[in-house]
DNA sequence: CTGTTAGCGCCTTCAA
DNA sequence: TTGAAGGCGCTAACAG
């Protein structure tokens, strides 16, 4: 049992003191204003001493509550990226909290069962779950009403409240940036279903841009499906160079897929921007080491966590109670090398 | 308490399936060959009726046992994106273990004790550690000694038993590559302490395979402590492409200031590998997306993991009997488009 | 100020 | 083939 390990117990450091078990409890939980500062010195320098660690299992046990919140994300993804899971640990662990991680690969569907499971027997008492946009919404809210433990999704479009960027906006004054740079034959390159209501609003600022601008639109450079896999978006971006007349600007659903993009592009021999713009949307740390530098637009990812995290703690805490209101945040463009005036445009 | 969550508990499925709570408890827990089939098809359906999920706290309390390893890692780590992460907790998993992550930045050591002690207290039944490279071995080996659970560090150069790869060979023949092709001013950016026992591994091959070809050195080509900080490794490229003659080829220490040096050598106008060759060391997912893809050295970081787990996982059942025998393994050198002829050397 | 008591949910003997 | 009893380490309510 326990593979022999020997830990110092509440009761060991109360008899290595000569006092009662509970005033050993009272006293390293700083409920020690009933107990002589002698006394409370001396627990904890005893404690000290033997190197007692409390245990959180069966503190858990007797209190009925963990302090755990579980996190599910994905494997590869910008949200869970090393710096983004230590935001949000850290941010739990002011409030408090303990996070529990578990990654999936998108449609893994059996993952995702085995460790939402797994992470209700650990008795979390929150789950922040990223949606995965192969599952349908229902299945969430089926989730969320069986389960008897809060749950809030990231990404997932029909969920209240939700926590997302003012997308139609954004896509729009990026586009906008574009049209002023004199391009035309600008492709957007999805990647995602349009039925989806994020890709749709992101493709509804971008075409309100174009025809306002009065530019030509072809059904073809519109594709949903492409998916970030660099095999589809590397096929995709060279297709849709080889056109005659070529596009002057592409725009990528997500930096992910605009480094690979940038990738196939240069390595086409073509030059950007010179003869290509080209232009993300995320604004990870690595979009600022391609060279060119990624024109992109930034997503505040610390303030949506930030903030998705305090619907779910509220939830934990005031149960039905908690207040539901959306925030929809501001999405900044960052122009950076990657996108130039139109060739042609250039005297 | 609990927040007022309600759980199905075993008490609630004996009751409602009409037979006593141990006999729930054997049942789900497969010790069902003593019971009747029917008994075991009933409390099993009920139990999936009610929705019960194991209690894993109360599980751990009795037991004496948490099966689970407690991780702690860095920030931004190669070692620990998302797919390592996945790939250790998918080995554990198919142990039979579960896997806890901390994640803290380099240098922190107030965040280095707070997670171990926050591990400890959970009731890990593990340890491992990716030792930070700014603390003495000598903490580590204390650390160990006064742990009573089983710890196993990562990237600590006086560990026994060690995982480790031969990294002397791997820079020779990094190395070699740059001479064959005419290379001759070749700059290492170390970056590291190379008092420590790992880069000094890596120095030497590099200045074996430099002394086998006569090839000049200057010690002030061999840089300590850079870290791997941007600004640093981009003022270091620039001060040693200033130089007269210039160097033509540069080794980094790890893929990531390979990244940094690609983008600085690129924004500074010069070519790739035209002008200068760049290598790095790790190979990451990203070194191939990169234009001019990055010349590199392949890291077998799944193979490491999975060896260092199983160390600790020895160590965890057998005791002090568990093997410690060291594991040295090859590491690869990829050749991609960041490394060409030394300039002069094409005719 | 300090100690006693009860029990959290579960697993593991042991007895029926 | 099944049930009863005990206890893991800790906290909370209450008694001294």
């Amino acid at each position: 049992m326990n593979y022999g390990v020997r830990v110092v117990t509440l009761r060991d450091v109360a008899r290595e003191a000569g006092v009662s078990l509970p005033t050993v409890s009272h006293v390293l939980n700083c409920r020690d204003t009933r107990y002589s500062p002698a006394t409370c010195v001396r627990v904890r320098e005893t404690a000290r001493r033997m190197g007692y660690h409390r245990n959180e299992v069966a503190r858990a046990m007797v209190r009925g509550r963990t302090g755990i919140i579980g996190v599910l994300g994905f494997v590869s993804s910008k949200i869970y990226g090393g710096e983004q899971l230590a935001n949000l640990a850290g941010t739990l662990k002011q409030a408090g909290w303990r996070m529990h991680l578990a990654l999936r690969d998108a449609g893994d569907i059996q993952a995702e069962e085995d460790y939402i499971n797994d992470l209700v027997s650990q008795q979390v008492e929150g789950l922040m779950i990223s949606a995965d946009p192969l599952r349908s919404p229902a299945h969430y809210h089926a989730l969320r009403r069986a389960s008897d433990i809060p749950i809030v999704l990231m990404g997932s479009p029909y969920e209240r409240p939700e926590v997302w960027i003012d997308s139609p906006s954004a896509m729009r004054a990026a586009t906008q940036h574009l049209l002023d740079l004199g391009h035309r034959r600008i492709v957007y390159a999805v990647g995602e279903d349009i039925s989806r209501k994020y890709p749709l609003h992101r493709v509804s600022g971008f075409l309100r841009a174009m025809q306002d601008a009065g530019a030509p639109l072809q059904q073809d450079w519109l594709p949903g499906e492409i998916c970030d896999f660099r095999e589809h978006v590397q096929a995709f971006t060279r297709k849709v160079l080889r056109a005659t007349p070529r596009p002057t600007a592409l725009m990528y659903t997500n930096d992910e897929m605009a480094l690979v993009g940038l990738h196939t592009i240069l390595s086409m021999g073509l030059r950007v921007p010179r003869d290509v713009s080209i232009m993300g949307f995320d604004d990870l740390p690595l979009s600022q080491l391609t060279w060119p530098e990624l024109t992109t637009v930034r997503q505040p990812f610390p303030e949506m966590h930030r903030l998705t995290l305090q619907f779910l703690l509220d939830r934990i805490e005031k149960g039905k109670r908690a207040r539901t209101a959306s925030r929809i945040l501001k999405a900044e463009l960052i122009v950076r090398q990657s996108t130039g005036p139109a060739p042609g445009e250039r005297k």
